[in-house]
DNA sequence: ATCAAAATGGCAGGTTTCGATAAAGTGGTG
DNA sequence: CACCACTTTATCGAAACCTGCCATTTTGAT
């Protein structure tokens, strides 16, 4: 039994015409009468009395119909719903990414996202750029946004931008007009900064240690939010990602470059290699990278 | 989208190898990857990740997965349920009958019937002769068990058996011992009979009418088993079908054959003609002629 | 008898199927 | 670390099959 003959006798059912219904089936009358035939021989039985005036349907036939009706508005909905998926009108989608960049630039991503596909939907993980590589790996999200998590036979990475470190300063601090501000004295204030298991502690430890400079903690919290009240009420200096300038300035602070050393690091997208993306997953990347690309902070 | 396409799918999605499947699905490697890829671009995407070593849903292929099972598992619940309704292991039948016919031999034919096709819903209507023809014609049952309702294009009569005429005396009657009784004799006593609708009534006074004779009714009721009681009772006598002997010897009366004239009338299946029967009908009637055929009262 | 509609038969085009073969990824091995 | 062998899926070409149409026949109703 297939579709075609399902499709076929419902037609008949509802038209009581042969012709007719091979009209709207675009069939012919003969390969319609055929169909039904073949249905009947299928199912043991006839399911339409049939002369040359009258069409009606037998005991059997009558049982089919409501059966069959259903049957294929189920079939049409399931083809509709996979299909949707596909082109992206519905579905959903799960992103993790780095708290940095989730609550800096992401949302602009995602305004874009949302206005070409606005079916579908989206869930944000902004967790340690560490969890965001877990997560991926682990194959609990399709995209994660993080910095590169070096060679990896299982994860691809597809970088998106540069993000280079900032200095924080509170407003009033007299060195808040310079251009820049040298490693060398920043330290010579009291540091504030990201505790242990974050990776803007990691790279600042590492790259100071490559030149070394010998980095004393004054206060670490958790969250950058943390950090940057605690800079803009005067307890000290902090460096942080590019991507929170603004997060920062809104809180107070005040930013500047930071050099000798400048600490840089790639974010991008970081993907399974292996496993074949959804449609809306390969949207999701396409309009991440037009977004961002190049641009550097 | 067809279901072989479906099957396949899911068969893919639970062994995971295209090779199994094939061999579970009875086709070629080649086909199967083929029927895959005909349902992955008619859907507009890939349900399937797969490299030489191993095979994974997408997340449409997830999506799908279960709608699919859902469908086909439907699908063959449908197939079955017409295909078992065919094959007389489900279903329902109406029948209409005269009552005598209903209340005498009918249970044994649909023992019969029921021994043969245990799942068959039976339903009885024990209605006047002339109903159970209207039934049929009106198409509100399929098989009606009457007497022959003469010429008619589009209702066909198949005699079963014939139904003779007898006479009901009171146990202590003084002609009970006689061989047979004949109208003129049994003229004489008080006469009981069914009311006018009656088809046994009407064939009374049709056939006295025609030997010139005279009938004069004592009482009239609407149901046999009043008839047979009053009789009984020593009310009168009475000329009941043959069919209700039993009935009436249970009820304490005692039957005679009735001569000069010698009524008798055949009985059969009424179906409409030009109307397909349902499968159960026809078996209905195959059982119910093989249990009846040249049986005479 | 006539007409209209479904059934049947024959034929063409397309699809499905298969076996054979190629390509690709994995795991072991020198 | 590169290469080879093995396993599994993808591709290809030919044959079988099915499906569709047209022409014609059959059938039932008027």
């Amino acid at each position: 039994m297939n579709v075609k003959q399902l499709r076929a006798f419902v037609t008949v059912a509802r038209t009581l015409s042969f012709a007719e219904a091979a009209n709207i089936l675009h069939l012919s009358q003969p390969t319609l009468s055929l169909t039904i035939k073949n249905l009947e021989d299928l199912l043991g039985g006839r399911l339409l009395s049939r002369t040359t005036r009258t069409i009606a349907l037998t005991p059997e036939g009558d049982a089919l119909l409501p059966i069959a009706k259903q049957l294929l508005a189920q079939w049409d909905n399931a083809e509709e719903e996979i299909h949707q998926r596909f082109s992206l009108k519905k579905g959903k989608i799960a992103i993790a990414a780095m708290p940095s960049f989730a609550a800096s630039l992401l949302p602009e991503g995602l305004l874009n996202y949302h206005q070409k596909y606005p079916k579908i939907k989206v869930e944000i993980h902004d967790v340690l750029a560490d969890t965001v590589v877990d997560m991926v790996r682990q194959g609990r999200l399709e995209i994660g946004i993080s910095f590169d998590p070096g060679n990896n036979d299982d994860l691809n990475f597809k970088p998106l931008m540069k993000d280079r470190f900032i200095a924080v300063l509170p407003k009033d601090h007299p060195l808040r007009t310079a251009k820049n501000i040298s490693w060398k004295i920043l330290l010579e204030h009291d540091f504030i900064t990201l505790q242990r298991p974050s990776s803007v502690r990691q790279l600042i430890e590492e790259t100071l240690e490559q030149h070394n400079l010998t980095l004393s903690v004054a206060y670490d919290a958790h969250q950058l939010a943390t950090v940057g009240r605690m800079v803009a009420t005067g307890l000290g200096v902090a460096v942080v990602p590019a991507l929170c300038e603004q997060q920062m300035q809104e809180q107070g602070a005040y930013c500047l470059p930071v050099i000798e050393p400048t600490i840089a690091r790639d974010i991008g997208i970081i993907t399974r290699s292996r496993t074949q993306l959804s449609t809306a997953a390969i949207a999701m990347i396409d309009v991440l990278i037009r977004t961002f690309e190049k641009r550097v902070n």
